[in-house]
DNA sequence: ATGGCCATCATGGATGGA
């Protein structure tokens, strides 16, 4: 079994690109975050056809995210973490046994903006499901975009991203709270030795950012020790970055149970 | 270099992204 999470920053801005990348990587499951589109204008056919079911939460211009999966899904929550929350940010359902949370979490714009503190709360209120969600037992993945690099070595350069957004500290620490919860990051955990570009999983339009290695890792997996147990490799797909009108991110794919395809 | 790019809504330029 294989799922994908993948920022997408738009998904009707990126039809160019989904069709052939859904034919060639072929997930169970698919979360994506930045959808920026309303439930109305979800292309499901695109999903349908190739025997995906779609669990969406959308909204117009901003945010938005949507699971597909070719397994059944169940107990589909829309609008988590934060009660009340305004914006399309966390979608979640139950597949195969494994109760799967796709976020979008708050960029936060600058340390002190009042987007910052929205960010805080957010992941506040997350920390406080990720707690219950443990407590009702049961395999327990988070993925999506967090907006946070967890170590100064998930940046290109610490010097420049020192306690800015994104790496300050109080993110950090509600990253570790989640690490607390028991859950583990499966990428880091996998592949210890992984740093660099090639670990990297968003990378700025700005200054050929791709093609000079400047990238961040803030996509992410957190799992629970038993799917850790069934995970063989966590695979970002840098050729997705590559081409015609790329999303920013990088799709990553955790496999479980399942060996990836040979590097070629 | 107070930047560079891209998507949205809208049709110019502001806003958001990270």
């Amino acid at each position: 079994m294989r799922i994908t999470t993948w920022n997408i920053n738009s998904l009707r801005a990126r039809l160019h690109r989904v069709p052939d990348w859904l034919d060639q990587a072929a997930p169970d499951v698919l979360c994506l975050q930045e959808t920026k589109c309303q439930d109305k204008e979800f292309p499901r056919e695109l999903f349908e056809a190739r025997g995906y079911q779609v669990a969406i939460y959308g909204q117009k211009t901003y945010n938005g995210v949507a699971i597909a999966s070719k397994l059944p899904m169940t107990d589909i929550e829309l609008g988590l973490p934060l009660q009340g929350d305004p914006e399309a940010r966390g979608i979640a359902a139950t597949i195969g046994g494994i109760k799967v949370v796709n976020l979008y979490v708050v960029n936060g714009k600058a340390v002190g903006d009042a987007k910052y503190a929205y960010k805080l709360r957010w992941l506040d209120a997350l920390c406080d499901r990720t707690d219950a969600w443990r407590a009702a037992g049961g395999p327990l993945l988070l993925c999506g975009d967090f907006n946070i690099a967890p170590t100064d070595e998930d940046t290109w350069d610490a010097d420049l991203w020192f306690g800015k957004v994104l790496c300050s500290p109080p993110e950090r620490a509600r990253f570790q709270r989640l690490l607390d919860s028991g859950l583990v990051d499966a990428f880091r955990k996998k592949h210890p030795d992984a740093w660099g570009r090639y670990a990297h999983t968003w990378w700025d339009y700005r200054g050929g950012g791709f093609q000079r290695g400047f990238g961040m890792r803030i996509d992410h997996f957190l799992v629970t020790a038993d799917l850790l147990d069934r995970s063989r490799a966590v695979v970002i797909d840098r050729e997705a970055r590559k081409g015609e009108k790329p999303s920013d991110h990088a799709p990553v794919t955790l496999f479980l149970d399942e060996d990836p395809p040979a590097a070629s």
